[in-house]
DNA sequence: ACCTGAACACCGTTCAAGT
DNA sequence: ACCTGAACACCGTTCAAGT
């Protein structure tokens, strides 16, 4: 048992953990430093030790939430969708992707997916297809998850809200579908694979 | 003349103009109310006699970058240019749009215009096109003006970094007149109308 | 290897009071 | 109508020092 009051000794790993949990329970303009600290029974200044700067820290999450992404041989559009549901996993988790994304970390590896779905299909220009569908679900993701979170305040105000915002969803979930198709372009069916060409 | 060292007073549009700005020379990042009020020669607490938060002088931002937007009878791909490029005119701005979006306050104006232009070239289902080809200008514009950013830090690196960054640019162009393109499926070609059906 | 304590230079927001 | 002054409850980050 051996009782002495912090005994709590942390490496990156639980860090990124814990930060994670904690983005999820309180969103990303709230995530501070010092609010991880408190959670980790730590000083803000140890953070600095298993991480460089917030940023860091940042990218590290955004990371982990797309790192579960790529599942193979799947289409063009369950990739997309497996992509879009991994940001929804978390709160404010599209935001944080796309506000790290430019430093590309573990978003390539979602790319490189779409990218790979795109070739199975035989869609041209894969390259350019796959950076525009990327760009429409953090895009999409970033808006729809800004809004449900928008009308989560505004709610409880008439009988028929939840409804309504079920419609709504339902709406944004053919946006997508719809988006996601028409950037993949003309694919060969899978049920009917083309033959090779001549 | 009378010289007193603070005869400035301002009102609502005379902050909003130099916090817009203030946003283009130092970035969303540290565009802080208390930057904002020492370039306005002011206290802090002057802003909220003009705005009820920072959050509401932001949404003002941002309808000000998409307000100039609806031209009249253009393309789908000349209007969504025209988004785009309004969203590149101010540092941060499609950052600062797609945050604020939710809110939807002037970019309604924007997705109206290409629910426009979509209807004029026929495409079906031209609510759930102008929501989609929206959420791909967002995220596009976002990632590409962060990327910039990004970029023109470790730049100045070698002597071909500036045509490299040209063929990136190119590369993203492209990707915005496909993504485009698809999104608004298939359209009456503009020089040959179709006839009405029947 | 991992953390504390203290400090530095900042934040957004409120509110009584001034002119 | 528009602003000041002072306060409150926060930020990210650095760095010497501890164990």
């Amino acid at each position: 048992m051996s009782p002495s009051y912090n005994s709590t000794r942390h490496d990156r790993d639980g860090v990124a953990r814990v930060a994670l949990a904690l983005l999820d329970e309180v969103g990303l303009a709230d995530l501070s430093m010092r609010r991880i600290a408190a959670r980790l029974d730590v000083q803000p200044s140890a953070l600095y030790w298993h991480f460089a700067s917030k940023q860091a820290l940042l990218a590290e999450l955004a990371d982990r939430i797309t790192a579960g992404t790529p599942h193979e041989d799947a289409s063009v559009l369950d990739t997309a969708r497996g992509i879009r549901d991994a940001l929804f996993a978390y709160r404010d988790g599209a935001e944080l992707v796309l506000s790290t994304y430019a430093l590309r970390l573990g978003s390539s590896a979602a790319q490189t997916a779409v990218h790979d779905a795109l070739v199975a299909g035989g869609a041209d220009s894969p390259q350019e297809r796959a950076a525009a569908i990327m760009h429409f679900i953090l895009g999409h993701a970033t808006l729809v998850q800004q809004r449900m979170h928008a009308d989560s305040y505004g709610a409880v105000l008439s009988g028929d809200a939840a409804s309504a915002v079920d419609d709504v969803t339902a709406g944004l979930d053919r946006v997508f579908d719809l988006g996601v198709t028409a950037l993949a372009g003309a694919l060969r069916s899978s049920a009917a694979p083309l033959r090779d060409p001549i």
